[in-house]
DNA sequence: GCGTGAGTCAAACGGATGTTTTAAACTATC
DNA sequence: GATAGTTTAAAACATCCGTTTGACTCACGC
């Protein structure tokens, strides 16, 4: 076991862990054991639990964005510098779900991330400066490109309403999911959201059709094509 | 000091601080120290920490939810039991907005619900119950009456869409209002987020008329591929 | 050989945690 | 005004917390 091995698995139990307890709901005994580390490695390795915090976020916000970013500039470039809006907010809800619903680690960070925003804690600064701010200037510029006629102001609050969707589809998957059968949590969240889904593959096609189609008619809306 | 103001001076300090610091980010000790009571009261008046949490939460849920539905139902008595879907969208995305932004403890009841949402914890049940499953179907119900040739599949998929934008620009109010102006972490989210209003109530009338309109852009979308 | 430095480990640090105990203070009833 | 029941208070409970310590290993250069 080299140096690196032990930092690394530090990183990946930290993750899983804090993602499902929270900061204060994991204590360092709780990751080196699931790391199979001692204590100390956590002090040696990083300066204290709140660093080592940190450096899971990290570690996993520059990919995500860089996946949702690429993707929307080879739209751009597949289109000529002129892609459809329908094919941007396709590309960038199923990039967004994707990501977050079929690995496991991208579902951890996605509930870091949800965490820290009802939650400001330590990871707030990297958080916006890593992952939301970029996305959220990237798109826009994409956006507003695409769609000249609508002011900066109305691009940021589309925005706004799409990603709210992506991320409310995203944790009602979580909580509604079949494998959770049987847990307590789960049978009442099926009892308040109707379940439409048995697989993440039909759940995952329907959201991204509804959420898109939604999103075009509230767009269509604001520019004041009311009707269709 | 009756049994009952001990009591109800430890419901509201630990809302307060459940919802600032999560659950295990409160020690009774500062429950206790913040109500001016003994932490022993807490064990008393309650089972221990976690029915206290529980108490907290379901002090609020019901307010909240009848505040939702019977202002939905005012509009329909109004409109003589056929009220425009405008009408009963506006309604609920203002009563829902005003009701979390304007009271500060109706603020921290919709961070308790949505950290538990993220977290599935000990009062996912007790919220499930008594808040979004009879708001869903309630709501759900009058929206069907109002759009009958909506099937009931897609009702539910737009309240997904109409809830989480409501969520959506709650959270980010709180994350960058102007009086926490100075916080490192409102900092960060001023930097990522676009800050479009400085007072409350501009927001407020901001974001009712945006997600009103997108909202009813999203449904006339959906209606114009589903009804032919 | 010896020294060096990085990595690991068990043990212990002081302090904070949720809960319980014990006793005192209050309140209502007779 | 004694009594029984309810509510508060201080102290102690055992446990857990994040962090530090110091000894130990092992690879590497000299």
């Amino acid at each position: 076991m080299s140096n690196e091995s032990t930092r690394e698995k530090l990183i990946d139990a930290a993750e899983i862990l804090f993602a499902e307890k929270g900061f204060d709901g994991v204590s360092v005994r709780d990751i080196a054991g699931a790391a199979g580390a001692n204590i100390a490695a956590i002090n040696y390795h990083f300066q204290g639990k709140e660093a080592l915090y940190r450096a899971t976020l990290e570690r996993r916000l520059i990919s995500k964005r860089d996946r949702i970013l690429s993707a929307l500039e080879r739209d751009v470039a597949a289109a000529d510098g002129h892609p459809s809006p329908e094919r941007l907010i396709r590309t960038f809800v199923r990039v967004y779900l994707e990501d977050a619903l079929e690995t496991p680690e991208a579902e951890i960070a996605m509930r870091l991330i949800a965490r820290e925003i009802i939650e400001p804690q330590y990871g707030t600064e990297t958080i916006c400066g890593e992952l939301i701010g970029p996305v959220h200037r990237g798109f826009a510029g994409i956006l507003a490109r695409a769609m000249p006629d609508l002011p900066e102001r109305q691009v940021f609050m589309i925005l706004g309403s799409l990603i709210a969707q992506v991320v409310h589809f995203f944790l009602r998957w979580r909580n509604i999911r079949p494998d959770r059968e049987g847990d307590r949590n789960t049978e009442a969240f099926r009892d308040a959201f109707p379940v439409m889904s048995e697989t993440l593959e039909d759940y995952l096609e329907m959201v991204i059709d509804h959420v898109t189609e939604f999103t075009l008619g509230g767009i269509a809306a604001l520019r004041g094509e009311t009707g269709q």
